[in-house]
RNA sequence: GCCCUUGUAGCUCAGCGGUAGAGCACUCCCUUGGUAAGGGAGAGGUCCCGGGUUCAAGUCCCGGCGAGGGCACCA
């Protein structure tokens, strides 16, 4: 005699136990209707699995986000039962719920293309209009074990395999193909509406690359058609973001097959990063940093002695000299020990703060390779801070103050932070580990800030926080980090003499606050859709002349403009102004000056910014302190003249 | 590195066995026009590179390189 509460408090009693369908169905046959599956004191089941004790029951449908996840799943159950219709000889491995979507990992010999997913899309479209109940069967591994190998299906008897013992299994029949889920899963295909397969990929079986590659099927799907459609245009109207096609519009930088990787900047691009340098060199002087220089490439041997040679010999480019041996340098932080090491330091020395804007080199895989935000070459916003012991917590602390405040001025609302912690392939004592993984976290946790824990995923020489940003499709890339390391200063011999007045070695930390330039300018690029702030702006303003007539004003206009350090282009060729309205909207240049006839008799300028607001006609003066408003406001998200 | 896709004019792309195309950009001419495209003419291509098939190859096949999407990697 289950009694059974409702969300709104409603009690129903029922003479038996009874299923979520048939509560819903009590209810109301619109309910019935639209029910997908329930959260039964917690945890989600079927719709069709009894309730036998008194429970809390919410009926989850299409408007919960689980139903819209279990709606995924499902989906990807009936991809499930496309494919092995189509293509018998297929071996199904996993098929998850994603964000937006799902994906199906299946080995088959011949390759998956385009119009496969073409004809696999058309036959769950006619699957999905049967109207089909999916049927619930629990079963324990034996049984489970022994109808997968009936099907055929070696990658679901391997996960039989590793399911303990004794804990139930449920098979999800659709029609005659059947699945292996902890479920729960939508009752009848009729809920099973809206969806797209998006792509096929390669994947390795359990993400190992020793493994055999599986063909990825990835999908999309919602609650109903409407969603749908408006998740393809936000993500194609997420593509016109790419800070490739934006770069390439704005000329900022290109990249061609000669230099696989690597950046060719141009005169706007290097604009960018060169306010973005400046930016973090006044604020690293503000802050206890000095600022060094090292070499480009380094004698082998160091990087032996650092560890970098054993672990990334692969990944590096090297070059020789006389019979030596030299690496490009990968990062600076040996070379920076280097400094450290030169004359004798005391405690009271401590922290020193060294920062370079050093050029780096790593030979990344090249399917990794990624526009601006995965290159062989890169500069960092770089620096170590060699500290005692009893200084890291404080130096974490004003580490993760300094990133927020700086990722304030470019008005970023998303920051991600991670903690990685202990890889099994690293160097330095479990004590050690124990030491900087917990310096960390408690930075993290008296700071109140949210965080993700990635065990396994530090650096070799010690754990690390990340602070990560995404994308305009929503990959998430690491650009600030802060990783204690007490490895390296030993390795590298560093030391400094104690209040005891005994040698001792200094942790180091290691720390970047964009990251590499090249990625943050591509992050910057997408998040404004190439419209800058003006501060980054490549080009501030545009002064462009009715008539010929005015072209010697607008030249005037420019020059002042440009001596007070204003980036000032002019635009005087014999145009309509409606033309050179739109190329330099279009160009993304925040102010457009326009020069008349009637400007000049009144020494006016009349002002329009980029998003199409005309600010009128002014003076100089009056335009000048418009300007600075902007500039000082950086990018950060407040009331601007510019939205 | 692995899997799939892809590489044609400065850019965006069409052509997919039979003498290289469009739009925009560019050059020249006309136009001096007031807040997102004025008009006309012209020039521009070892169709990524190297092999092969064929009477004939941007077009089909193989190999390389680059790019795109994933996977793996990421000091």
């Amino acid at each position: 005699m289950p009694i059974i509460t409702l969300p709104d408090g409603n009690k129903k009693s029922f003479d038996s136990s009874v299923t979520v369908m048939e509560i819903a169905e009590a209810i109301g046959p619109g309910l019935a209707k639209a029910t997908i599956a329930g959260k039964v004191n917690g945890s989600l089941i079927d719709a069709t699995i009894p309730i036998n004790r008194d429970s809390n029951v919410h009926i989850i449908t299409s408007r919960d986000i689980e139903g819209i996840d279990i709606i995924r799943h499902s989906f990807a159950h009936l991809l499930g039962h496309a494919v092995k219709q189509l293509y018998p000889k297929a071996k199904m491995a996993i098929g998850p719920v994603i964000e937006d979507g799902f994906y199906y990992d299946i080995y088959y010999e011949e390759s998956f293309t385009p119009d496969d997913l073409i004809k696999i899309e058309k036959r769950i479209n006619e699957l999905i209009k049967r109207d089909y109940d999916v049927l619930v069967e629990v079963v324990n591994s034996n049984q489970a074990y022994e109808i997968f190998s009936k099907r055929n299906e070696p990658y679901k008897l391997q996960i039989i395999k590793e399911i303990p013992d004794g804990e139930e299994i449920k098979l999800y029949h659709h029609e005659e193909y059947t699945d292996m889920c902890r479920g729960p899963h939508v009752p009848n295909t009729k809920h099973l509406r809206a969806f797209k397969l998006m792509k096929i990929s390669g994947a390795y079986w359990r993400g190992n690359c020793n493994n055999e590659m599986l063909q990825r099927i990835y999908g999309t799907a919602w609650a109903n058609t409407k969603e749908l459609k408006s998740y393809l245009n936000k993500l194609e109207e997420a593509e016109k973001r790419d800070h490739r096609k934006i770069a390439k519009k704005m000329s900022l930088y290109h990249t061609q097959e000669e230099a696989p990787g690597m950046i060719f900047w141009h005169p706007n691009g290097l604009v960018i990063y060169q306010v973005l340098e400046d930016f973090i060199r006044n604020i690293l002087r503000d802050n206890g940093y000095k600022e060094v220089k090292t070499p480009q490439a380094v004698d082998r041997t160091l990087w032996e002695k650092s560890g970098h040679w054993e672990k990334f010999k692969e990944d590096m480019f090297t070059t020789t000299s006389e019979n030596r041996e030299y690496a490009i340098k990968p990062m600076n932080c040996p070379c920076h020990v280097q400094i450290f090491n030169q004359g004798l330091k005391s405690y009271k020395d401590l922290p020193i703060r060294l920062a370079e804007f050093g050029s780096c080199h790593r030979n990344e895989p090249s399917g990794s390779l990624h526009g601006l935000m995965r290159v062989r070459n890169f500069v960092q916003d770089d620096a170590h801070i060699f500290c005692k012991e009893s200084q890291i917590q404080s130096e974490v602390s004003n580490f993760i103050d300094l990133v927020f405040n700086v990722y304030k001025a470019f008005g970023f609302n998303e920051v991600l932070i991670k903690l990685s912690t202990r890889p099994d392939k690293r160097v330095g004592s479990d004590e050690i580990w124990d030491k900087s993984e917990k310096a960390l976290s408690d930075a993290l946790t008296a700071k109140n800030l949210k965080w993700d824990l990635l065990p396994g995923e530090g650096a070799f020489y010690g754990p690390k926080i990340e602070f990560s940003l995404k994308d305009c499709l929503g990959r998430i890339w690491q650009c600030g980090t802060i990783q204690v390391d007490f490895s390296m200063p030993e390795r590298l011999e560093a030391s400094y003499i104690d209040e005891g007045n005994m040698r001792k070695t200094p942790v180091m930390l290691h720390r970047a606050i964009l990251g590499s330039f090249e990625r943050f300018i591509g992050i910057l690029i997408e998040n404004y859709a190439g419209r800058f702030p003006v501060w980054l702006s490549p080009i501030q303003i545009i002064v462009m002349s009715i008539t010929d007539r005015n072209s010697n004003n607008c030249k005037t206009i420019m020059n002042k403009l440009i001596k007070k350090g204003y980036r000032t282009e002019i635009d005087i060729r014999n145009e309509k102004i409606g033309l050179k309205i739109r190329e330099h909207t279009l160009q993304r240049i925040p102010f457009l000056l326009i020069l008349g006839d009637k400007e000049e008799k009144g020494n006016l300028i009349s002002v329009r910014t980029r998003e199409g607001k005309e600010l009128g006609s002014m003076k100089l003066e009056n335009f000048i302190s418009i300007l600075e408003e902007s500039i000082t406001q950086k990018g950060r998200l407040t009331q601007s003249i510019n939205k």
